[in-house]
DNA sequence: ATAAATAAGTTTATTTGATAAACTATAATT
DNA sequence: AATTATAGTTTATCAAATAAACTTATTTAT
């Protein structure tokens, strides 16, 4: 039988973010607009759900005076994306 | 940057629908039920939305009088699957 | 003979979720 | 003091996944 994919990570772009922070130290919120290409408001959505899960943290400051949104993976969100890399395996390896 | 995800391989149903077709000659719909665990009314919706996009073909028969839905691959679906794996693992693949 | 149960799906309704458009707040520029 | 830019958030919309209800035909039991 398949595994469950989980749904929080089974979405194009809160599987990009992760994807990111899984790699990085830590990324704030432009340089994930970039890196995944999506819009402020689309990111901004599917990083609450993260934190919300507790994938990931969120540390809001300040940068020149600017809002600075800081995201950094959780060990929580590692556990969940080995999980869920696990499980696509058992979709994409084709077994007779 | 991430490749896009083809919305409709992106979907934990027709994604075990196609891991199923892809490594059988053909399978049944209660064979495709059994494997993927679905309820026959989600089943029946996700194989016509394959149907309908050419990556499966459906034949529809009787086996002791009664109806038999048959599904197979189609090139197109082999061609997309394997296209949405290479895909994927521009984001399982954590490069800095 | 007819009523109930089983089989194999399909159609419809509901609920969730992804996404973008519109909005907010502050800062810098003209 | 308007206008533009920056960094987001909130709200509205649209699509999509899923299950519940329905359909049609077939056995089986009464």
């Amino acid at each position: 039988m398949f595994e469950e994919l989980d749904p929080l990570l089974h979405s194009q772009l809160r599987l990009a973010i992760m994807s990111v922070l899984i790699s990085v130290e830590s990324a704030d919120f432009n340089y994930l607009l970039e890196r995944t290409g999506a819009t402020r408001g689309n990111l901004s959505v599917q990083i609450s759900k993260l934190n919300d899960a507790g994938y990931i943290q969120v540390i809001k400051s300040f940068r020149n005076k600017m809002p600075l949104t800081t995201c950094r993976i959780a060990p929580k969100g590692v556990e969940a994306f080995e999980k869920y890399v696990t499980a696509l395996k058992s979709y994409l390896t084709r077994q007779a």
